[in-house]
DNA sequence: ATGGTAGTTTAACTA
């Protein structure tokens, strides 16, 4: 079972891009952030063109977050439970294909101090008590996205010029460990302890061509995922091209 | 010290 997250930076612009790379790529399932449109605008008959079931929890003009997966998605939750009242669309959760999985586009929280960087360590908290709850059901579960946090100084191109960013902050990391302390796994450094594996490059001062990258896009895994992984890479091809998103895919494969 | 890019939306916000 082949998993993969993508923030796309709006799904209309991206789409012949997103097509592409599902195409090459074919992941069974898939989490999309920053769509950017309201449910009804997604492109659903494109996706669902190639072999797709999806289920979405869209926003105009700012954040939106969908699943896709090539088996039917149950148990559909849109928000995050506990924070209902949060007029930001920035979780989706379903069961699909023995999994339960979650596409998670956390507050970016810049500018810091202030109401956004309260906002993201609050949504943190709320996810971290989703993450805890879940746990206990025992089942396969990934929660993957853009995380908008920055885990260790080796997964930031230059940590010095970003120490005071809202993605590095110790209370922003402090939170992320949180999610791993209670037992989830973060896939990518379990098969490649060390390296940059960056999945998001400024579209801003060459940021790519320099490989001035930030790896923010994660993908959690429970116990019983975790036990089962075979493999988690990032893929840089999508960054490089036209009309490209500033960030680009992470997947890892689990043998269920 | 400022600006550099992209998307949505059409001046300003988010990232």
């Amino acid at each position: 079972m082949k998993i993969a997250t993508f923030n796309v930076n709006s799904i209309k612009a991206r789409l012949p891009r997103v097509l592409e790379w599902l195409d090459e790529a074919a992941p069974d399932i898939v989490c999309l952030q920053e769509i950017k449109c309201i449910d009804e605008n997604f492109p659903a008959l494109e996706i669902e063109d190639r072999g797709y079931n999806l289920a979405v929890h869209g926003q105009k003009t700012y954040n939106g977050v969908a699943l896709l997966s090539k088996f039917p998605l149950e148990d559909v939750t849109r928000g995050l439970p506990g924070n209902e009242n949060d007029p930001q669309a920035r979780y989706i959760e379903a069961f699909t294909g023995g999994l339960r999985v979650a596409s998670i586009y956390l507050p970016n929280g810049n500018p810091r101090p202030g109401e956004k960087f309260d906002y993201k360590l609050d949504w943190m908290a709320h996810l971290t008590a989703r993450a805890r709850a879940i746990l206990e059901w025992e089942e396969p579960v990934v929660l993957a996205g853009d995380y908008n946090v920055i885990p260790r100084d080796e997964d930031c191109f230059d940590p010095e010029g970003w120490r005071e960013d809202a993605l590095t902050q110790p209370e922003s990391r402090a939170k992320f460990r949180e999610i791993q302390f209670m037992g989830y796994t973060d896939a990518l450094r379990q098969i490649r302890p060390s390296g940059q594996n960056y999945t998001f490059w400024d579209y801003q001062r060459g940021a790519w061509q320099k490989d001035n990258g930030l790896r923010i896009d994660h993908l959690m895994l429970s116990p019983q995922a975790a036990d089962r992984l075979k493999d988690c890479q990032v893929d840089p091809a999508p960054r490089g091209r036209e009309k490209a998103s500033d960030h680009t895919p992470i997947w890892c494969e689990i043998e269920l």
